[in-house]
RNA sequence: GGGAGCAUAGCUCAGCUGGGAGAGCAUCCGCCUUACAAGCGGGGGGUCAUAGGUUCAAGUCCUAUUGUUCCCACCA
């Protein structure tokens, strides 16, 4: 049963009314079976808080386009969907709201707060993952997980007890970077550099017992003096041997602190002098360390001005900076102010100037973690897509630090640590009933939550139900690639990778796709702050899932990012157009008719486009192998359009035509199997267009289970593509000279094809009733000599043969022989090149057999063509 | 301070392992040719950033330079 086909393709009567059918027969879902060959991939689970934005759109396409390949494959295709619970990200939202209503964290507790947060949970957790069912996304949704579910929070548990126990989860007292702001620590990863002029104060602190002798130095933080433990020198700065080993004293403070050598001390580098502050700069910390230096904590977590801090305590710190900067300039203390390009570091969610602060927190060692992840690339199990990226992995991952895992936080899972009063710490996956230790039953658990990093890095097992031994973590892991944008390489990838050979002993995927980023029309980053981001939703209501997949996955290389364009989107809205109409027009002819044909019935024509679509079927496979999604679009798009709408279907018409045609069974049945293979190469990038014609034009019931299309040497018609393809140059040229003659296509012209080679002339009859439909020619005739041509029909040189057309009154002779003579030196330029490189020795010597072979054809061809066009050129007095 | 990417037609970008420069959009000319004007046919437009080098052959490989974007980094 066929139905009416509109003339133009409209999303809307289709996208939804397909996607809740292929939920409904769970064609997303997948079952493990150990019969079948698995394809895995996990999407990366988007933020509750968050809504669809072309970042993900992107992401999701290229996924989507991966696994709809593998499924028509044949592979037991699995796509894992799920949110993320987004600890701070989304803390920080419940907060906001709650303030809306002046209500503070502090006023509900903890209890309370949760019970809101998961309210708010309720509320908008589902939303971003059903605006990703817009997109057409084929994952499973039957097991969709979210980080804070049961199963994966007993996950969390595990890990953390685990590591724990083999002691690469330890808490201590470090230097943690630290949002004033948020009021928690943060990772490494989530601070962000940002150059900036700064000042750069100088002082001087008097040396004890040494009157008129001071230290010098500088700082760009004044306000860390109040902390300064020490002064360090370098221990060869011939300088300063003399006051190594002396007391400074802070002035204001009227602290006494020694001055040291230490080799981190640059002697070319501002005075040669450095304060070192223990409790609040990184490196400071480690020098402290080396001299055992005393940390002084001077600041609150709010930023403040601590106790320590004297009579500034209390203070913002950078008020206490002012004031402290005026109370040395008082002293004659302070020398001078600089500028200084420094980088400075903020929290990535809030801008908030990080502070180093000490801190008791829960940190995991990496070094142990990080070296079977490097070795795992080095040694090619892990293959990062472009290559480029693979370098910064490493380069990560042997610098990296302990991985401070403790967030002040209460949304995210609560660390598994419980306290005795006695001082025993216990880690365990449930509240003990009592102190292993004095057996007191008063514990307390660890205030604290986990970094929402920690849960999502276990997100390829934990998802399939570890640490239980399901039958899909057997069947589904390892996963087979992983697709992101750069941007989360650090944070997600490279913790998936260690987790994953930790706690499972293999690899979490063997590909990890990097994409890049989505900017927009000038190339700037799509942020809320600039207002510029794109809405995909409001995209996809005006052109449709389809077009917006295409015009992100078209003209674009892996790695590189992507600028938006409406403009775009247009032009894949224009191509679904396209195929829509060349199938309403297949459909019309086909009629209520079952074509059949043999490969005996099948003509030139029809084994050309085959045979095209048959190498594009290989090609766009390899492609899709190599992950050049853009370069496969590109391939199918240019032969759907190009080679099958504008050649193979206007060829067929005239057959279509005649009812007579005895080949017409053999068009229509070609027409309908090439769209059908067209279709299937299209449904990764189009699901929903290609679905809705393939069920129409009697594909099957479903597309997304159809075949792969793969290459078949029977159908590498060699021959016959030559042949139609000379047949195309030859239209090409016609069409070109009537264009510049300015002759309308309603002027059908009598063309005469000479040739001397039999062989020539049977591909021209046998390609006339195409050079009849698409050249505009009233009737064709094949000859062997020029015989009954008028004297003054223009003439075109093609290989092989030479075309006349008698155009009487509209030739102009001198414009001919003009035309003819700029022929005739284009192909001698062609001509003089091809021999220039055949006379060079070098090249015959050392070019391949066959790139030799080549040269020599053209050099026989254009020669031929050369001498065809002198010969007219003479014929008409040129 | 270290590292990476990019620089190709007016614009946005492709161009895989080196073998005569491509697409989309824009532009110009001509077409309502019975699938599609969201279309059809034809055209113009590029010293592939610059300078060297390797090679018979370089947009493609190497080196340097310039411009630009980004990542990493505890120089006070």
């Amino acid at each position: 049963m066929r139905k009416e086909l509109d003339t133009r393709y409209d999303p809307k009567a289709v996208e939804d009314r397909l996607y809740a059918h292929w939920v409904k027969q769970k064609y997303f879902h997948a079952v493990a079976d150990e019969t079948k060959t698995p394809y895995t991939i996990m999407m990366p689970p988007p933020n509750v808080t968050g809504q669809l934005h072309l970042g993900h759109a992107l992401n999701l396409t290229l996924q989507d386009i991966l696994i709809r390949w593998k499924k028509m494959q044949g592979f037991n295709t699995l796509w894992m969907p799920g949110t993320d619970h987004a600890a701070i990200a989304t803390e920080v939202k419940i907060v906001e709201k709650m303030a809306a209503e002046g209500i503070k964290k502090v006023d509900i507790g903890r209890e309370g707060f949760m019970e809101r947060a998961w309210a708010w949970y309720d509320d908008v957790g589902g939303v971003i993952s059903n605006q990703f069912r817009k997109l057409g996304v084929a994952a499973d949704w039957d097991r969709e997980r979210f980080t804070m579910d049961e199963g994966l929070s007993d996950a969390v548990l595990e890990v953390f007890v685990r590591l724990h126990e083999k002691g690469l989860i330890y808490r201590g007292e470090r230097l943690v970077n630290w949002c004033t702001h948020c009021k928690t620590s943060i990772s490494d990863a989530e601070v962000e550099h940002e150059d900036q002029k700064g000042g750069f104060w100088h002082f001087k602190y008097p040396v004890k017992d040494m009157p008129g002798t001071y230290v010098e130095f500088a700082t760009t933080r004044p306000e860390t003096m109040l902390g300064d433990t020490a002064i360090a020198v370098n221990p060869n700065d011939e300088r300063y041997q003399h006051l190594i080993g002396k007391t400074a004293v802070m002035p204001i403070l009227g602290r006494e602190i020694p001055i040291i050598a230490d080799d981190y001390v640059k002697t070319d580098f501002g005075t040669g002098m450095v304060k070192i502050t223990p409790a609040h700069d990184f490196n400071d910390f480690e020098i402290g360390v080396r001299h055992n230096l005393p940390k002084i904590n001077i600041m609150n977590d709010d930023g403040t001005i601590n106790e320590n801090g004297g009579k500034y305590a209390g203070m913002d710190r950078y008020e206490a900076r002012e004031a402290i900067v005026l109370d040395m300039d008082m002293r004659n203390l302070f020398v001078k102010k600089e500028v200084l390009e420094n980088s400075i570091g903020g929290h990535d969610r809030c801008r908030t100037v990080v502070e180093p602060l000490m801190k008791l927190q829960w940190f995991v060692k990496m070094e142990g973690l990080a070296k079977p992840a490097i070795d795992a690339y080095k040694n090619d199990e892990l293959r990062i897509v472009p290559e480029r990226f693979g370098k910064v992995y490493l380069h990560w991952l042997e610098n990296i630090r302990d991985w401070c895992i403790s967030r002040q936080l209460w949304w995210g899972h609560r660390i598994p640590a419980y306290y005795c009063a006695c001082g025993e710490v216990t880690v365990a996956k449930a509240a003990p009933d009592a102190c292993s230790k004095c057996g007191a039953v008063e514990l307390k658990q660890d205030e604290d939550s986990l970094d929402t990093w920690f849960s999502s890095a276990l997100w390829p097992f934990s998802t399939l139900g570890w640490p239980e031994q399901t039958p899909e973590l057997a069947h589904f892991y390892p996963t087979n690639v992983l697709v992101t944008a750069y941007e989360i390489l650090f944070f997600w990838v490279v913790r998936m990778v260690f987790s994953g050979i930790e706690f499972m002993g293999q690899l979490p995927f063997k590909d990890v796709f990097i994409h890049g980023i989505m900017r927009d029309e000038q190339g700037r980053k799509m942020s809320k702050s600039l207002g510029n981001g794109i809405d995909p939703l409001e995209a996809i209501e005006n052109y449709g899932a389809d077009a917006l997949r295409f015009s992100l996955t078209t003209g674009n290389a892996p790695g590189n990012d992507l600028r938006f364009y409406i403009e775009k989107v247009e032009a894949s809205r224009n191509f679904l157009n396209k195929i829509w109409n060349a199938a309403r027009f297949i459909m019309m002819n086909l009629g209520d008719a079952e074509p059949t044909a043999e490969i005996d019935d099948l003509t030139a024509a029809d084994r050309w486009i085959i045979a095209k679509a048959n190498r594009v079927a290989a090609e766009v496979t390899q492609n899709l192998d190599n992950y050049e999604l853009g370069v496969a679009a590109d391939k199918v798009y240019t032969f759907m359009w190009d080679e099958f709408c504008d050649w193979y279907i206007e060829m067929a018409k005239p057959r279509l035509y005649n009812e007579a045609d005895t080949t017409r069974d053999a068009a229509l049945w070609t027409l309908r199997h090439v769209l059908i293979s067209g279709l299937k190469m299209l449904h990764p990038f189009i699901p929903f267009i290609t679905e809705e014609i393939f069920t129409t034009v009697g594909g099957g019931d479903t597309i997304m289970t159809a075949q792969w299309p793969v290459f078949a040497a029977e159908h590498d018609f060699a021959a016959e593509e030559a042949e139609v393809e000379q047949i195309k140059e030859a239209i090409r040229a016609m069409r070109n000279l009537r264009s510049n003659m300015n002759v309308p296509p309603s002027r059908r012209a009598k063309v005469f094809v000479v040739s001397e080679s039999c062989e020539v002339r049977g591909i021209y009859e046998r390609g006339a009733k195409y050079i009849m439909a698409l050249a505009s020619a009233a009737e064709v005739t094949v000859q062997a000599d020029r015989d009954g041509i008028e004297a003054n029909a223009v003439s075109i040189v093609v290989p092989g043969a030479e075309i006349f057309m008698p155009f009487a009154d509209l030739v102009d002779i001198e414009k001919e022989k003009e035309r003819l003579a700029k022929e005739v030196a284009k192909l001698e330029q062609e001509v003089g090149r091809v021999t220039a490189k055949l006379n060079n020795p070098g090249f015959v010597g050392k070019a391949p057999a066959s790139i030799i072979e080549e040269e020599r054809a053209k050099e026989a061809k254009y020669g031929e063509m050369l001498a065809a066009v002198r010969e007219q050129l003479k014929a008409i007095g040129g």
